[in-house]
DNA sequence: TCTACTCGGGTACAGTGTTCGCAGTAATGG
DNA sequence: CCATTACTGCGAACACTGTACCCGAGTAGA
């Protein structure tokens, strides 16, 4: 791989000469999503990706110069999923509810991607994509371009940093290899000192007193009822119209 | 260690029979830190921390049930600087101004903490007191207890989210090896050619007109900005007194 | 003092990302 | 049509990782 200090994205597939390769870039990311999306970000390594696509491990070296790549693909293959169809209706609170909501459904469908995220710019064509989509959302609103990006950062940080609490409970089980319940189990006691300790007395009130961490939809209803209050925000922010 | 599967804070440190441990569990995390502060978390290693601290890799295994419970010490320990002296004043907005910003600080000072954060619920004493803490400047508003989860929890998202993104490319430049120009270098060819492919508009006005992203205090003053919004969505909810 | 327990840590093992070199294959230039 | 060239797949090897095992040495309580 002679140019390994390109990104990704601008290096070409094929070279053109020698016999046809016999997979695709597209399929390695596939494959890798699958792994992940299966058994978590841990388990993905070179040689289960190789194992799982039928070849030799360092087969996967003439398409990718590291795995950085791969994660790199991984994370813009996943971004073409909430880059796609829905295009502006009209009422641009709509718009950028939906794709806060798409986008959290993305998240939820690959929890691996939170750890990705961090540390890997979205630079990646569908993401690109993604990004120009959000923007539209928000142009026939008459803010200046530099209001509209910082608009669309805070809406995918919000996401993003959302998600990232909701699952990481959820990965946090899941990595420890036991149960949801046994993991319950393993931690409760602790929080019951904690609370009986006496010096957080707001916390024990939360975990008294509060219904919606108790409630099946807790999550849910937290995403909705902090992105509302952040697009009342902007709302109560429009641009004077000329 | 009989009793891994126990939660790290709730484990004893010392047993109490024989002879008196050499080394403490933060004084192992704090040579923790420093490494990933220093060299990036990829460099974090368990016989990295060790040669740092003089002893085998094995004795490392005396004081902690696995690398993860060093990682989550590790969150828990940086957690301590942002959960810290500053008290209500009475104004709830300053109040949750200075706690996002001190919260951003403490990341921009460990930026490996995003990458850690993804997948390991923040539940150790020193986060629990920064919750505490946050919880306490919105006790005058009058909010029930579940909108103040939520907005504590909106808060932190946001910022979290936010900083992901800011130390995202950061990130990515330190573990390419190369320099910021070079990596730019690397970059720039690929974003010339999305924007002159002329599909995306809105982003060839975001890097041909805006002022923001070219702004030494862009990250900054876009944070800034984002969290104003949020505040005033809650400011614009506020709980009718009685 | 004796015993039962801890502590430190060398060694070993399974697994990781990645490189090297080689055999085989397909398109290209003469 | 054939030699050349540039590629492909991949076994083997290297330098690393987290961690289990086991040892001698040391100390607290009986």
């Amino acid at each position: 791989m002679d140019d390994a200090h390109t990104v990704v994205w601008n290096r070409p597939e094929r070279a053109g000469k020698g016999p046809a390769p016999s997979r695709t870039r597209a399929e390695i990311t596939a494959a890798a999503i699958a792994i992940a999306d299966a058994e978590g970000i841990d388990a993905l390594s070179m040689r289960r990706v190789a194992k799982e696509l039928g070849t030799g491990t360092a087969s996967l070296y003439r398409y990718l110069a590291s795995k950085d790549d791969l994660l790199d693909l991984m994370l813009d293959a996943v971004a073409a999923e909430d880059g796609g169809p829905p295009a502006p209706t009209g009422d641009w609170r709509d718009d950028l509810r939906t794709l806060a909501y798409r986008s959290r459904a993305t998240i939820h469908r690959h929890p691996w991607m939170t750890s990705l995220a961090a540390g890997r710019p979205s630079l990646g064509p569908n993401s690109l994509d993604a990004t120009e989509h959000a923007l539209a959302a928000l142009d026939p609103l008459g803010f200046d371009i530099d209001i509209m990006i910082t608009v669309v950062d805070t809406l995918h940080a919000f996401v993003r940093g959302y998600a990232i609490g909701e699952l990481a409970q959820q990965e946090a089980v899941r990595r420890s290899g036991v149960g949801n319940q046994e993991w319950m189990d393993a931690h409760t006691p602790y929080l019951d000192k904690v609370v009986k300790a006496g010096r957080h007395p707001l916390l024990a009130r939360v975990i008294r007193d509060a219904e919606l961490p108790h409630a099946a939809d807790s999550a849910e209803r937290g995403f909705e009822l902090g992105l509302e209050r952040l697009l009342d925000g902007w709302e109560a922010n429009l641009p004077v119209r000329p």
